[in-house]
DNA sequence: CTATGGCACGGATT
DNA sequence: AATCCGTGCCATAG
């Protein structure tokens, strides 16, 4: 049961097959909380700080066995990020190189100690027990600024009523970078929200579209949106807008996703990137490195001890334990899956949208996921999985969804958005027609209209001339 | 009469 | 099977 190749995966059971397509469509994010709440509740599971191999205490970044002592690491899935290099054509994994990567950036705020300095703001108005608590919570933070714990857990350890523990995470979350000890950044804006209207005027429209449609806001449905809310796309543009110019919803992160872009009018996007494209040490003439963000830090493995003590546990106790064993080892093999199949999927698209990731919208390739799927061999639901939810961040920092590089019509609409920067005279939709296929996209007058609409652009009366 | 937006249908995609 | 997307037809505004 312990020897996982990733070939041997094909053969699974339902279980597994199950699991496997809930945990590929997860965010980074999800999949940390994901794996929070596993690893509390399955006592077989256990996150090694170490991301050494505990036998030859070489430095282990790939699963598998180990590469020098070949010691039965193979049930350990190491949790640091997948780096792997664009040459050109071909990838290779680096796993020596892989300390050089690490992110630089993001630590850019008194980074000295985020606990304390928040402890420091609130710890006059809390009394000693609560600070106490403070204090716990505020050492179970991410990177980002969400909490790691559940409250429910916090309260039985400390012996106090949930609500106590709720209250003080409130008083968190309004110290300094606000929404800190959130649980998610939908937490963490309606926050924001709420101590900014104590000052100024935040449109309603707003705090509706995150406290109901959040899902729709990270995935960037706004025309979807328009409807839900029977406004126009401006609107919600400008909601959204307003959204990333005056809310973080990473609160530990200072900014996400730079505003670099000033001539197209930028989707400002936020969203932890569970994809980070960039070229080596920045510099356009490297090649590309992708890095595949993975949650927490360290080594997820079966606890060896348990394993040991399962042997001596007695019989009642040992059907219970077996069964968590083979959950948490589940619960490991879909994960490498995942890793595996995200994996492969972001070599092949790397690859075949080069162009349009370096060098703009205008090149991407209309590829649909049949297609990657055809070529990497995996049913088209996988792909679909492992697209969905998921974010890429770009070389230019811009952040954008996995699926736009499957969008059919994203270069259309930059080649138009292109025509209507460049002619001067407002083109009607008809003319604007003839202008794309003479570039050699032909699209019916109404897609025109619609591509408009998708982009923001006014209809060609009441377009141009504005100063 | 022209330019657009709305509704709805069919085929492709997921 | 459900959803998305391009398109054609028609109503309406200018």
């Amino acid at each position: 049961m312990q020897q996982i190749l990733i070939q041997s995966i094909r053969p699974m059971t339902t279980a597994h097959l199950a699991q496997t397509m809930t945990l590929m469509s997860l965010t980074v994010e999800e999949l940390q909380q994901e794996i929070d709440t596993v690893l509390a509740s399955n006592p077989a599971l256990e996150l090694v700080d170490e991301r050494r191999c505990p036998t030859c205490h070489r430095l282990l970044t790939e699963k598998g066995p180990c590469p020098i002592c070949s010691a039965p690491q193979n049930s350990g899935l190491s949790m640091d990020p997948v780096v792997f290099i664009s040459p050109r054509e071909d990838f290779y994994t680096s796993s020596e190189n892989q300390e050089d990567y690490d992110r630089e950036d993001d630590y850019s705020v008194n980074e000295e100690d985020l606990p304390s300095y928040v402890l420091r703001q609130i710890g006059p108005d809390l009394n000693p027990k609560e600070r106490i608590i403070a204090a716990y919570l505020l050492t179970n933070l991410d990177e980002d600024g969400f909490i790691t714990v559940n409250s429910l857990e916090v309260a039985q350890y400390f012996h106090v009523p949930l609500s106590t523990v709720e209250g003080v995470r409130r008083v968190i979350q309004k110290a300094d970078p606000l929404g800190v000890g959130s649980v998610n950044p939908k937490e963490a804006l309606l926050v924001q929200i709420d101590i900014l209207s104590e000052t100024q005027d935040v449109p309603e429209l707003i705090r509706k579209i995150i406290e109901d449609e959040m899902d729709l806001l990270t995935h960037r449905q706004y025309n979807e949106l328009a409807h839900k809310f029977n406004v126009s796309i401006r609107r919600i543009q400008n909601c959204v807008k307003y959204i990333s110019e005056n809310l973080n919803p990473f609160p530990a992160r200072s900014h996400w996703g730079d505003i670099r872009h000033p001539g197209e009018n930028s989707t400002q996007v936020y969203h932890q990137p569970d994809i980070i494209i960039n070229y080596l040490n920045d510099k356009p003439e490297n090649p590309l490195v992708v890095e595949i963000v993975i949650p927490l830090k360290g080594t997820l493995r079966i606890n060896p001890l348990f394993k040991t003590a399962l042997k001596e546990a007695d019989e009642d106790k040992k059907e219970e334990w077996q069964n968590d064993l083979e959950k948490a080892s589940l619960f490991i093999k879909c994960l490498q899956q995942r890793n595996h199949t995200i994996e492969r999927l972001v070599q092949k698209v790397v690859v075949l949208q080069r162009p349009f990731i370096t060098k703009g919208e205008k090149y991407l390739k209309p590829v649909t996921r049949v297609q990657i799927s055809r070529e990497l061999e995996v049913h088209e639901s996988t792909i679909s999985r492992a697209v969905s939810n998921k974010t890429v961040q770009l070389p230019n920092r811009r952040i954008i969804p996995l699926s736009s590089f499957f969008d059919r019509s994203l270069n259309v609409r930059s080649v138009l958005r292109e025509i209507i920067g460049k002619e001067d005279k407002p083109m009607s939709d008809a003319e604007l027609v003839n202008s794309l296929s003479k570039e050699g996209y032909n699209v019916a007058r109404r897609t025109v209209a619609k591509y408009r609409a998708m982009e923001g652009i006014l209809p060609a009366h009441l377009r141009n001339f504005s100063p």
